[in-house]
Formats: C-alpha cells, sequence, structure tokens
RNA sequence: GGAGGGGUGGCAGAGCGGUCGAAUGCGGCGGUCUCGAAAACCGUUUCGGGCUUUAGGGUCCGACGGGGGUUCAAAUCCCCCCUCCUCCGCCA
C-alpha cells in the first residue's frame, strides 16, 4: 500500500511514478474520494465532539442529583444525526482504501523502463555446457532414471502435478541441506512456517487482492494455501513494532508452495517447470529503510553462491517496472541455463517491498521521530523444482545418468544419478 | 470434538456503566545527589487519525483481542468471531 499522506502532499510526483508502471486510473479517484471522505470526518468528529460534552455534563449532574433530561434529550439528538454521517464516511473511506490498496508500490528509479521484455540483462555468469550428443530435457533424464511421475500424478491430482521419487529425493534432500548451512552462515534463522494463512497475511504482502486467482482456498476453512514461503515469513512482522537494534532481520522458509497457475494454461506444460506444487527455500528480511537497497544486492548475492556452487551458468536480469509484482519497487531474476530448452529460465527472484507490504502489515521500528514502517525484502534461495531442471539437464551425460556437483555430494547425494 | 477460565499500555496487574486513555509496580528515558557509579528522590513514558500551524506545536476524534448491539454515556452489560490457558476425548 503506498502512503496516502505522500499521494495528498505530493500527487503530480505520484502521478509521474505510477505512470512508469502503466497505471494511473485510479490515482485521482483514490485522491477525490480522499477528499470526499476527510470533508465527512471533519463533521463527524466535531458532532461527536459536541455530544461528548453534554454527555460529560449529564455525568455531572447525574452526581449532584440534578434533572438531565434536556440534555439526555439533546444528546440523542445529536447521536441520530450522526448515524447517517458515520454510514457515509465509513463508505467513503472504504471505496477510498480499496482503490489504495490496488495500486502498486514505486519503482525504484533504477528499475528499468518497459515491460516483460525489457529486462535488463545485468550480467551472465559461467559458460553454456556443450554436450558432444543431443542433450536430452529433464523429463526425459527423469524417466530414465525413475525420478519422475507425471502420468500417475495426473490420475490421482491432475495436470501440473508430479510424483518425485527415487534418486531426485536424494537430491532434494542434498539440495535443501546445502542451503540451509550456507544460508544460516550468511545470517538468515531457518523457519518451517505455516502454509496455511488466514487472508490478512494474503492481503498484508499484497497477493490480495491483485493475484488472487493464484491462490488455491480451502472450501471449509477461510485458509488459503501458500504460494511462498514469503506470505507467512513476512507474517513474522504482522501488527509489530520490532526493535529497530535488530535489524535487519534475516529468515530463510522451508515449504511446500502452492500455485493455481490460472491465466498460464498451456505454458510450460511439460516436466515439472511449472506445477501446482513444489518445494522451495526462501529468503526474507526485515531492514530499515536505508539498508533495504544493500539488503537487497545481498540478498541477490546469496542467490549467485548458490548457483555458482551447484556449477550452474546463469544470467541476472533486472526486471522492467512493467513487469513488477504490486509490492516490488526492483526485482532482480537469475536464470539458470536449460539446455533441454537451450535458453534462460527463471530459477529464483529477489525483490526489494520497501514500506509497501510493511505499511499493510503494519510493521514498524521505534524512533525519536516516532514510528517508522520497515523494509521488507524476498528471494529465493533454492526453488527445488526449477533447479532440479538445471542440475540434470547441465550435469547429464550422453546415456542419461547424470553426475552430481560436488557440495551436494557432501550433503548425502550419491555422486551420480544411475539409470534406473 | 466436549467442559470451564482468561485476553487491559514495553512487561506484570487493578478497574467491572459517567470524574478512566486507564491505578499501582517493574522496565525505559531525563534530572537531583556523587570524583564516578549504585541506592534514594523528582519528572517523564501507548498508538492511529482529522483540523490547524511563522514547524515547535496547538486542538479535537478514535482505540482496553476483532466486529456488532443496548445506553445520553461502555474497558465495564448483551451477541458473534478470533485467540490463549486448564481438564476430558481423539491423534502423528
Amino acid at each position: 500500500m503506498l502512503d496516502l499522506r505522500l499521494l495528498r502532499a505530493e500527487p503530480e510526483r505520484v502521478r509521474t511514478e505510477l505512470m512508469r508502471r502503466g497505471s494511473t486510473d485510479d490515482l485521482d479517484r483514490v485522491l477525490e474520494l480522499d477528499r470526499r471522505a476527510r470533508e465527512v470526518r471533519t463533521r463527524v468528529e466535531s458532532v461527536r465532539a459536541e455530544r461528548g460534552r453534554i454527555t460529560k455534563e449529564i455525568g455531572q449532574a447525574k452526581r449532584v442529583g440534578r434533572d438531565s433530561d434536556d440534555l439526555q434529550t439533546a444528546a440523542r439528538a445529536l447521536g441520530d444525526a450522526l448515524v447517517a454521517e458515520e454510514a457515509a464516511l465509513r463508505e467513503r473511506e472504504a471505496a477510498r482504501d480499496e482503490l489504495l490498496l490496488g495500486l502498486p508500490n514505486l519503482a525504484e528509479p533504477e528499475a528499468p523502463a518497459g515491460g516483460e521484455d525489457d529486462a535488463v540483462t545485468v550480467r551472465v555468469v559461467g559458460t553454456q555446457p556443450l554436450f558432444d550428443f543431443a542433450p536430452k530435457d529433464h523429463l526425459e533424464i527423469g524417466l530414465l532414471l525413475g525420478g519422475i511421475d507425471m502420468e500417475q500424478a495426473a490420475k490421482i491430482s491432475g495436470a501440473r502435478f508430479a510424483y518425485l521419487m527415487g534418486p531426485l529425493v536424494r537430491l532434494q534432500i542434498a539440495l535443501v541441506g546445502f542451503a540451509v548451512d550456507l544460508l544460516e552462515a550468511r545470517g538468515f534463522t531457518p523457519v518451517v512456517p505455516p502454509v496455511l494463512v488466514r487472508e490478512e497475511a494474503m492481503f498484508g504482502t499484497g497477493f490480495f487482492p491483485t493475484d488472487r486467482a493464484s491462490i488455491y482456498a480451502l472450501a471449509d476453512d477461510d485458509l488459503y494455501l501458500v504460494g511462498t514461503s514469503e506470505v507467512p515469513l513476512a507474517g513474522l512482522g504482522y501488527e509489530k513494532i520490532l526493535d529497530a537494534d535488530q535489524l535487519p532481520l534475516r529468515y530463510a522458509g522451508i515449504s511446500t508452495c502452492f500455485r493455481r497457475e490460472a491465466g498460464a494454461a498451456g505454458r510450460d506444460t511439460r516436466g515439472i517447470f511449472r506445477v501446482h506444487q513444489f518445494d522451495k527455500i526462501e529468503m526474507f528480511s526485515f531492514s530499515d529503510a536505508d539498508g533495504s537497497s544493500a539488503e537487497h544486492l545481498r540478498i541477490l548475492g546469496v542467490q549467485e553462491e548458490i548457483l555458482t556452487q551447484l556449477g550452474l551458468h546463469y544470467r541476472v536480469q533486472d526486471i522492467a517496472v512493467g513487469d513488477l509484482g504490486a509490492s516490488a519497487a526492483r526485482k532482480f531474476d537469475c536464470e539458470a541455463w536449460m539446455p533441454g530448452q537451450d535458453r534462460f529460465r527463471e530459477v529464483t527472484s529477489c525483490s526489494n517491498c520497501t514500506d509497501y507490504q510493511a505499511r499493510r502489515l503494519n510493521c514498524r521500528i521505534r524512533t525519536d521521530a516516532g514510528t517508522r514502517f520497515v523494509h521488507t525484502l524476498n528471494g529465493t534461495a533454492v526453488a527445488v523444482g526449477r533447479t532440479l531442471i538445471a542440475l540434470l539437464e547441465t550435469h547429464q551425460r550422453a546415456d542419461g545418468s547424470v553426475s552430481v556437483p560436488e557440495v551436494l555430494q557432501r550433503y548425502g547425494a550419491p555422486a551420480e544419478l544411475e539409470l534406473a
């Protein structure tokens, strides 16, 4: 959520900023609704003040045993007059807030202009793996290894589900162990969070109302399956005033993630690249306003460290403003080379949400000048499914067997994955 | 799932229709005292919002888990929800 006071004080600046992201329609309506809401609020509050004065007088009269019927009549009249005004106030403020909630965050000035196709490549790391045979894609390899069964998953759960089996489970466990060790060494406290959350958490992180269609909802309970542990990790700061001295607070969430993939019909239908359920380790930081850009780069650094240690060829993309999620002010994606697709595909993503989520979550620190919203940041450490794809395809051999990076062997993975 | 008891400021804890944004204690901050410190003593100490302001403030409204209701008036009475605790049942 944007700062309403900023909208009032510098509407032109906000308009220019929102123009970069392609949407200014609601801004003027928010300002107009706000003006109208405050108009009523001023009236309502002065009537309430008047009634309060009379009510106090009644109390005094009662104590002395004096008659107060006239005062009571006057107070009742004021109260009756308030009913309609208060309803109007609620209505106008609700209308204003609903639109305000839908406005996206202001982008960092450095974020590239444009949309989906306008991401700027920051750097390319490693070299493209070369094969003296036609490289297979991860599904072929997975089948040869006996590590993936999607046909049977389709029968019991539907499209975009998979059984991960045998050697790939070993690989996942090693990946998780490796990542948790590295993250803890970088100051991130490991967390296994709730994956079912209330709608407040979804609003607080900005997934509602914008991305409601991508979230699974339970039919019989008012709970939602998280699409990322970013949601419950952000929830650690919900309605809280944090200790400023303890920032940045860093957490690494380990969870299964659930996504409906509505609107992605027909896209990436092969294999486990885009599925409804996957496991992910996610970094999340609560930072102060001054430190968030540095924290963002720090998170990106950890992501690159992981990809490098896994022996993957990747590039870093600076995402253009038009392609940012509602909460993000700046976003970097790491795209790993996937030989089976012969191109770079997203494996991690990290966003600086500045104070946008914090304002919705009401997560603050106390300063000499009062309370201030923190900044929140999130970034993928390991998205298991997509990382497996990159690993299998990058380290494959002609017969379909796969060599395993040394770091993962240290965490219990076999030196190579043999054909089933 | 059943029965009962709680949710009040950073924490503990009183208040149970009006003078209560809230006693008291602890903690925090400022000061007195001291060479310095401790102790003692004095003062101060919630958050959100409207209006206003020569920018330090002034003024008013709202908030006692959340929402609704009764009343001239609700922390206090009634209803619903959330949540914590105790006991019973069930369970990895």
